[in-house]
RNA sequence: GGACCGGUAGCUCAGCUGGAUAGAGCAGCUGCCUUCUAAGCAGCAGGUCAUUGGUUCGAAUCCAAUCCGGUUCACCA
């Protein structure tokens, strides 16, 4: 058991004992102790003082004594300033947990504890490539599902990739139209960029063709349309000319939008690309065929990112599969009376007694939307695994959709239910608001790695502290630095606040930065290449035996919370965590290396002033660079040994 | 308008299950390479923790109200 538990359990029985209080390890606060007191954790006996029946100092000098008598293998000392008890532990507990941890490579690691999770993150469409977006679903998918498994969980990485719809046949109609066979081999453009080209190629002659038509709604000419949507368009153009919607910005900028929406729907291109998609669900084969085809040049172009990025999953799921389900869980529900029926045939939820609203989950011509496709692939994904809980790694402007997910699949009583859990994560921002394809801002996930290895090649050169590294050696260097760099940036923040990043600035390579504790990492590693392999092997057998230094004590400290610290990291399912301690135990080190007394660095591991000293340090810094080798790997992200 | 999320140093963020004098990094300014890697270390400067009120021995942290910003409330996905 790691110390602050330790404590935990011991001051919830000695406030059992001293006070016959029932209060759990959970109920009692310990700190790790500020550096201007001695001790190292301090346990706050405010909360005690209500039945000691004494000050808070002498509830603490009480405590402290009962501690240090019952705990003597753990409690060397301790002292009471105000109400804060601080505890010094003893020497000893540090150099055996030193001791037996010390050559662990996968420090953390618990044992199975047979419960099983799904992780879906990535989930791309097949009509674009991978953007910085994309980037922070990946890693943050990524790295949640190492640290589950590092926790002792099963994981299976599931991706769900959105292969079809009316997105997709944007890309292959206007390759049909524009492209005269062209192909990534012809052009020599990676796959995914060259069906994302013909995207916005569509977008483009949309744009121009709809641009008539919107002048004329504008013009309060309404021929384009019949029917029900002239009714919609003529409505929405009255409420355009009222004054108050006039000088409303906000009010007049949505009706536009959704006259321009409408507008879109009538031109010819998206006429022909609807056709399209009703080809491709009537299965036919030319459409079917080039379906096949154009997507096939996408996941060969992704296949490539998520190769270089080092994003995996276990399991696949492609929307043209999964798409129909849900159709008998709406069966199911409608008998069961949880779901009902409107005149025109389509079917509702009403979630008005929770607070939210009516749910549409079939059209009234009977195919399915967004939500009733979920519904079947959440019982799809469950009959597959009966995991216990089902993360879905998407961004937060999806909130509402899985809390209504959610609701369903309790209504309609499915046992999937339960575990769903939407792992909301806050969007990329640039400087100046949210990235828009239509306006080209967009930050494309290939170009991005590109630029960051580039940097990352340009410091290293600048460094010049490589030599007799082959170029195979380098080139993977500067993509461990480049990709580290990028991926820590990324994970640093808190998964459920949204981000800024300037494309203008490149991504630093100094301060709280991956590339700082790959540093970190190979200056460690650099000091351990010093030594013989008899040197290294011979301290298995070894156990310290004196006092320690403040900072040798700070650093195997530090490394002792790292199971707390992915215990904390898997229940908040923030990467973040292990980020910023990873940072911290860098830092730290870098202190103990570069601390100089008079001239001397006093920490120094070759020139210890003794050989049991030197052993030691050997050992911290053994111990420490494991750490950091994990703490970085549950974040995606390799260490060097030499940088 | 309803629901949800956010507001901490010039900038980007930690800290938020209440605990000691609110911390990092960047940017700015000082020092430190005859040193086990200076992608580093040490230091200076920078704060009405959005505002107001409340609960408490104690509030950046909990509660309420207000202000500001965002997302969402599609027969799109």
């Amino acid at each position: 058991m790691s110390v602050v538990p330790a404590i935990k359990n011991a001051a919830a029985a000695a406030v059992q004992a001293l006070y016959q209080q029932a209060f759990t390890a959970a109920d009692i606060a310990v700190n790790t102790t500020k550096p201007e007191f001695e001790g190292e954790y301090t346990i706050v006996v405010f909360p005690f003082t209500k039945f000691s029946r004494q000050s808070a100092e002498a509830t603490g000098q009480t405590l402290g004594q009962y501690l240090l008598e019952n705990h003597p293998e753990l409690i060397a000392g301790f002292n009471v300033v105000k109400g804060f008890l601080n505890l010094q532990i003893h020497h000893q507990y540090w150099t055996q947990y030193l001791h037996t941890a010390f050559a662990n490579k996968t420090p953390g690691q618990k044992p199975a504890n047979g419960r099983k999770v799904m992780i879906e993150y990535s989930s791309p469409n097949t009509n674009k490539p991978l953007h910085l977006g994309h980037l922070r679903n990946n890693f943050l998918g990524y790295s949640v599902a190492e640290i589950y498994k590092a926790n002792g969980f099963e994981v299976i990485k599931a991706n769900l990739v959105n292969d079809r719809g009316i997105h997709i046949c944007k890309s292959m109609l206007a390759w049909q139209l524009f492209a005269h066979g062209d192909t990534p081999e012809s052009t020599g453009i990676k796959g995914d960029h060259l069906v994302g080209d013909y995207y916005v190629k569509f977008e483009t002659i949309l744009r121009e063709q709809a641009e008539p038509i919107i002048s004329r709604v504008l013009e309060g000419d309404f021929h384009d349309f019949e029917d029900a949507e002239k009714e919609r368009v003529q409505k929405l153009f009255a409420a355009l000319q009222k004054p108050e919607v006039h000088n409303d910005k906000e009010k007049s900028a949505k009706i536009t939008d959704e006259i321009k929406e409408l507008s879109r729907n009538k031109t010819e291109i998206m006429q022909q690309a609807k056709i399209m998609l009703q080809q491709w669900e009537a299965g036919n084969p030319e459409v079917r065929a080039l379906w096949q085809t154009m997507n096939g040049w996408v996941y060969e172009g992704f296949d490539a990112t998520y190769k270089r990025l080092g994003i995996d999953f276990d399991k696949m799921y492609y929307e043209s599969n999964t798409y129909l389900l849900g159709k008998d869980l709406v069966e199911e529900g409608l008998r069961k009376g949880v779901l009902f029926r409107k005149e025109d045939n389509s079917v509702w939820i009403d979630l008005t007694a929770d607070g939210l609203d009516e749910k549409l989950l079939l059209r009234g011509d009977g195919t399915s939307v967004y939500m009733t496709q979920d519904l079947g692939t959440a019982r799809l994904k469950y009959d597959d695994y009966q995991m216990e809980q089902s993360i879905y790694v998407v961004a937060d402007e999806q909130n509402y959709h899985f809390k209504v997910l959610k609701l369903i699949l309790e209504k309609l009583g499915e046992p999937c239910a339960e575990g769903i859990y939407h792992l909301s994560y806050g969007m990329v921002e640039l400087p100046h608001g949210r990235m828009k394809s239509r306006e080209g801002t967009v930050v494309d996930a290939d170009d991005m790695v590109d630029e960051m290895v580039n940097t990352a090649a340009t410091h290293t050169e600048e460094l010049g502290k490589v030599k007799g590294f082959s170029d195979e050696e380098l080139r993977e260097l500067h993509n461990t630095i480049g990709l580290g760099a990028m991926k820590f940036f990324l994970l640093k923040v808190d998964p459920k606040k949204k981000m800024i990043f300037n494309p203008e600035e490149s991504i630093d390579l100094h301060g709280f930065t991956g590339p700082f504790i790959q540093y970190s990492h190979a200056r460690i590693r650099s000091i351990m290449r010093e030594f013989s392999e008899e040197e290294l092997a011979d301290l298995e057998s070894y156990t310290y035996a004196g006092e320690l230094l403040p900072m040798e004590k700070e650093l195997i400290m530090l490394c002792e919370q790292f199971d707390g610290i992915l215990e904390d990291a898997q229940k908040e399912m923030s990467p973040s965590v292990i980020a910023n301690y990873a940072f911290l135990l860098a830092q730290t080190f870098n202190s103990f290396y570069a601390k100089k007394e008079q001239g001397k660095y006093i920490y120094s591991v070759r020139d210890a002033e003794t050989a049991d000293r030197k052993k030691l340090r050997l050992q911290i810094a053994s111990l420490t660079a494991n750490t950091i080798r994990q703490g970085m790997k549950l974040l995606g992200i390799n260490v060097p040994e030499r940088m």
